[in-house]
DNA sequence: CTTCGAATGTAAGCGGTGATAACAATGTAG
DNA sequence: CTACATTGTTATCACCGCTTACATTCGAAG
């Protein structure tokens, strides 16, 4: 019965699998690395093994995040749509992503990676707004945003996404207002950007 | 020499003071009762009988955080200037407040106070939304704002603002880029309630 | 003024945590 | 086969939030 193997064989990507499990249903900060170990079936230190710290356990998780929000979304955009098309799309994948996976995006933009976070984790924010600089551009070259510096029109389209989603989880909204919401920010959005 | 009193006198509004100094500096997580029990030169069982729990003395931050912004948002609003200049100092004060004060702004739309938060805390983005809310109503009297029903209008402008700050904060901005996506910000929201 | 209850602080201790160091088992390259 | 690197274990430290039982002080009613 207890004849566990010595090592795991996967302890890395078990205590991941598990982290957002637990960050899914019990949030940050209910996330514990003993507890992860115990549910791995190993001893209390051998996590350390593979995240020097907690807080290495978290940038992964938030960096593995960005990376699935940013493909999520860089997908959506194969076909070569309309500018309004594409945001709308851009925008329901982030939202999407947001509902099913609140306490992993509020992890990723919290500001407990500072200073000194891990590089890539730093720079995938960046990487996300590349995806939208894109639609941007594509939206200039047809005429149908208007011109300007695309990373600095970028900023406002991820604010506006990522303040609505914190919004619709504080702001105490109900799922019919988080819709009527979403659909008057892509609107919003959608003038904000017309040439 | 230590004679201190038995009976502190303002606790309360000792470990408050001294919580948000900790909040500051050295962000929430680093923020130990024990700690500001010792700062205060108290026993560290004493804060719970001003806080029953470490929640709630973050809770009470966050609430204070709201009434400061929302107070400071109210208060720039004095004149009747045009919407543009109303916006551009909304938006202005929301910044520099998020300047400031960025992890207690982090603290006050952190997912951490659900699902059974005091409902004070709660309503307090509500009323935060409200400031916005008046504001819309005056551009649209003045045909300023196109029409529109006011309580979803207001969605996009905090949403843009607060996602606009913790993009800052967690973006890897630099100043300038800051100053420039806030610019850009302000007209993109300007170009979004245009009728 | 005295008394007595409420408010506030203390002392002690419980279970839990993240981290580290010293040691043991296993995998692997030469 | 052997030496080394990897991975897990054991033991321990300092700290934490919280609770219970007790001490002190304050303030108001008699």
């Amino acid at each position: 019965m207890k004849d566990r193997p010595y090592h795991h064989g996967d302890l890395r990507a078990t205590l991941l699998t598990l982290a957002e499990e637990t960050l899914r249903d019990r949030g940050p900060g209910e996330l514990s690395l003993r507890e992860l170990a115990r549910d791995a079936g190993v001893s209390p230190a051998a996590p350390s093994r593979h995240f020097k710290t907690k807080q290495a356990l978290l940038d992964a998780l938030a960096l593995d995040g960005f990376e699935r929000l940013t493909s999520a979304m860089t997908t959506v955009l194969a076909g070569d749509e309309s500018f309004a098309a594409q945001l709308d799309a851009l925008t329901r994948t982030y939202v999407g992503f947001a509902r099913e996976n609140a306490a992993l995006l509020e992890l990723m933009f919290a500001r407990k990676h500072d200073p000194d976070a891990p590089p890539e984790l730093a720079a995938a924010p960046k990487r996300l707004m590349d995806v939208a600089t894109r639609v941007i551009e594509d939206g200039q070259r047809r005429g149908e945003v208007r011109q300007g510096p695309v990373d600095v029109l970028a900023v406002p389209l991820i604010a506006a996404l990522q303040g609505l989603t914190t919004l619709a989880l504080n702001g105490g909204f109900s799922p019919e207002q988080m819709d009527r919401s979403l659909d008057e920010t892509i609107g919003f959005t959608l003038r904000g950007f017309r040439p």
